[in-house]
Parts: C-alpha cells; structure tokens; sequence
DNA sequence: CTGTTAATTTATCGACCGATAAATTTAAAC
DNA sequence: GTTTAAATTTATCGGTCGATAAATTAACAG
C-alpha cells in the first residue's frame, strides 16, 4: 500500500477558484458553472450514481444527470479513476467528526453513556446510503483506501473501547488482546449490519437506531464483563426489557 | 418479487444426462466435454470469476479460463443473465444443510451449545471466499434471491434462535419482538461481519473461529440474559454467575 | 471406413465504453 | 461592439461487450 490517506483533509473544492466572482448561485437556467462548482458537481453525482450502480457505471450517464455531455468529465478529472479517487476521497475522509476521537476517551463520563453518543452520531454519520454503499463497493474492489480504514476503525474506535472498557472495570491496563479486538468487532460489526440491512438489502430493520444501539450496547457490556471476569455499571437508564415498538409484549 | 426459491433444491448437474458413457473422467486432453459436464465446468468457474471481480466480468474472459472460446457459452445458456441466475442457486441454494433447520431446535441440548454447532457448522460453509463475496455482490444489485435469502434468515435461524432462549429462560412463548429480533441480528451479523472482514477486506481476523463463536456467544447470551431480565445457564467453561444489574427498575 | 450428430470454433454484428481533438458558444474584459 | 479566454459540444477513435450465424471438427454408429 504505497498510498496516504488522511481523515478530514479539507479536500472539498479547492481547485481553480470557488470564491470569486461572488460564487454563482445554482440557478437552473445558468448554462456555464463556474470550474469549481461544475467540478464540485461531478464529484456529488458521481457519488450517487456510483454508490447505486457500483463503480462500472458509465460517463455518460454521470453527464446526462448533470445536464451536460459527457467529454466535458475529461476536463475536471483526467480520467474516471481520478473521478472516482475523489468520490473515495469525500465519501472516507470527509466524514470522520474529530471530535469522535475525544468522545471514546472523555474518562469524566461513564464508558456506556460515552458508547451510546459514540454510535448515534458515527451511525448518524455513515448509515447512509451513499456512504455504505461504495464502501462495501470499494471493499469488493480491493481499494486500498478501504483496507486503511478499517485499520482506522481498529485503532481509533475498537482498541480504544476495549482499553476504556478494562480501564472502568478496574482491570489492569494493557494492549488489547486480539479475542478482545475480535469481541469489540462482534459488537460493532452487528451495529454495521443494521446499515447493511437497510441500505443494502432494503431489507426493514427497528425503527429506532437508536433504540437498535442502546440494546446492542447492553448486551455487549453486560456480556462482556461476564466474558472479562469483572462487571460495571452497564445498564442506560429507560430500558428494562426489550420489546416491541409500542412496548407490548 | 414474482421468483420461487427453495433451499436445496438438487439443481446441480441434471440436464442433458450425466451418466451415460461412463461420464468421461477430467483427462486434461479431452477436446470434447459431455454437455453436463461442460455446463457444470461454465457455473463452476463463472462462481469464481464473478466472485472475484463480480457480474460484470466478460463473458470472454470466463471462456478463457476453460479453454473454450465465447461463443460455446450461449450453447449453454440463453443469456448471460441465465448463468448468473444458476450461479445463484448453486451458492444460496445447495449450501443450506436441512440439519441446521433442526439443529437449533433441539430441546434436549442447552441453547448455548445448539448455538455454538450451529453457528461453527453455518460459518463453514458460508465463511468462503466465493460465497460471502457472491452474497454481497447480489446484494448491492438488489437481487430478489438474497432478498429471499434475508427473510430465510430472520426465520429459520434468528426467530429460533429467540424463540429457544425463551424457552430455556422459562419466558412466556411468543412471538419474537422486533426490538429482540433485531437483537439477534446483531449476534448474527456481528459473526457474519468475521466473514466480510476475512474476505471481502481481506483483513487480519482471529485464527480460531470456533473461539471467535464461542465468545460472541458467551457475550450474547450473558448480555441479553441481563437485558431480557432472567439469567441462562450459558457460559461453556463454567464460571460464576455475573452480577447482573437486575433489570427491574 | 463412412455417415451423422452435435460440440466447438470462426467471423461478425450492433451497442456501449473511456478517451481525444477540434469546433462552437458563452461570458466576461476592454 | 469587439476581442478574448475558456466552458462546453460535436465528432470520432479504438476497444470491449453480449450475442448470433455459419463453418468446422471431434466423437460415435453402422
């Protein structure tokens, strides 16, 4: 893996010049874009047809939904492969909140209200069909920018779950152990599922996400202080037992 | 969705007729293949090949790595709409094991080592390079077939799975929640992301995936036990009870 | 060996793909 | 209004795709 990616690389649209001549607003009849916009365009609905159609869709379905014809790609972007660099780019880069660094490791709150903000906002992030899509679609391609995030997933959320979780149980601090990992896998590779679910299979999952997260959460770290040895204080407050939607079981 | 599937269905090789002349054994120099066997030999490598770079790889490229040229394919099939389908059916058809329908029913084995046969006996057979990346393939083309193979799940493995751990809990027969439901999807797709790491981001996983089951499961149903508001006998080797936080509040 | 059947190949079609070059048109500068 | 730069279109190329028709050749029956 010879490439570098970094997260939030403020990459977005800063090609030519996006802040000039008091930045056309998208009126519809306007025939000609300004370089950055135009550009900015492609990349937008690229990202939308790719993510339904995978990475073979052709250019000139992409002009077409654009308006325009299709040689004009050839302008912004060297080639599609360039084209689809930057779709990776803003669909992997540009959606990592560096505030969910800080989240995991906040020690002033317990390790279960810290997990629960966790996944709300990291799923309200990326249980998106676009996103979730050419993710899985870039992973069947082999990118090399999927195999970096996972590592990313491993280091910044998982490793740190694991160390947080032992951390409040009062265990000894250490690497974490490649079970340990794997456990942290089971629980948030379950809660990526859901995404999965309902952005791939269009298949209906639980209403509330965050219903879905908080009993997710639940069993992993009551399940996992069994595992470990030691409990901690795990349950959030409402939930006493799962149910339906309405309650009525 | 106007198509029929059905698990098992013996579709392999029963078309022209595959047992007449002694059916001629792979001999490396045979120039002719009985039409079962060359039929057998096109799903069998188009299995691999859509695998690997999915439905869109060429139909030349399949004959190539038979031996054969392009047009022989149509001898076989009307389309290559048609081979994609029998591919289809050998993957999600001829892979599900009647056992497993029984399996985890089986009252007279605690739940806990139903879950582990089972769970060790599906990953064998779905926890393969062709299949899982097939899966996720069919999946993101919105194929009617992994949509069906979804509701199989939920029904003949995840509504069991909550049905017998309510049995062994002493809870109420009933029909399983969406809240619980959901619950055991995030066991299962938990374990079933173990698969996607290992063959669709060809990441690094815990050798041992029969430890991998046994702690999800230990998590699983230690956690959901607590959550559910009754504790199960579940760990497999033993150990004390954990400190529930007793769900009654 | 001869004749027949069918498995396989050769040749080719029309459609679509990514990409390039040249012509055209818009928009802004003067 | 004229000029100028560049955004956009028109035309087109070589390659590949799925698919069809016709020619070939291997295998078997007699």
């Amino acid at each position: 893996m010879d490439e570098e990616f970094k997260l939030n690389s403020i990459a977005a649209a800063d090609w030519p010049a996006a802040d000039e001549p008091a930045e056309q607003e998208a009126s519809s009849k306007q025939r000609r874009l300004s370089p950055a916009q135009r550009r900015e365009d492609f990349i937008r609905k690229a990202t939308s047809l790719f993510a339904e159609e995978g990475f073979d869709a052709g250019t000139r379905e992409l002009a077409r939904k654009l308006g325009v014809t299709q040689p004009l790609l050839y302008r912004y972007f060297p080639s599609k492969d360039d084209l689809i660099r930057e779709v990776y780019k803003r669909v992997y880069l540009d959606r990592w909140q560096p505030e969910w660094d800080d989240m995991l490791g906040d020690r002033s709150r317990p390790i279960r209200e810290r997990l629960q903000h966790f996944y709300d906002a990291y799923t309200d992030a990326i249980f998106d069909r676009d996103w979730i899509r050419i993710y899985l679609f870039s992973g069947l391609k082999g990118a090399s920018i999927n195999k970096w995030y996972v590592s990313i997933v491993e280091t910044r959320i998982l490793t740190r779950i694991i160390e947080e979780y032992r951390h409040e149980a009062g265990l000894p601090a250490q690497e974490p152990a490649a079970a340990e990992l794997e456990l942290a896998w089971l629980l948030h590779g379950g809660i990526f599922y859901y995404g999965v679910r309902k952005h791939i299979y269009d298949s209906p999952v639980l209403e509330q996400k965050n219903r879905a997260i908080s009993n997710a959460l639940d069993v992993f770290l009551e399940g996992i202080s069994s595992v470990f040895g030691t409990a901690v204080k795990t349950r959030s407050t409402a939930i006493r037992k799962v149910s339906g939607p309405d309650g009525q079981d």
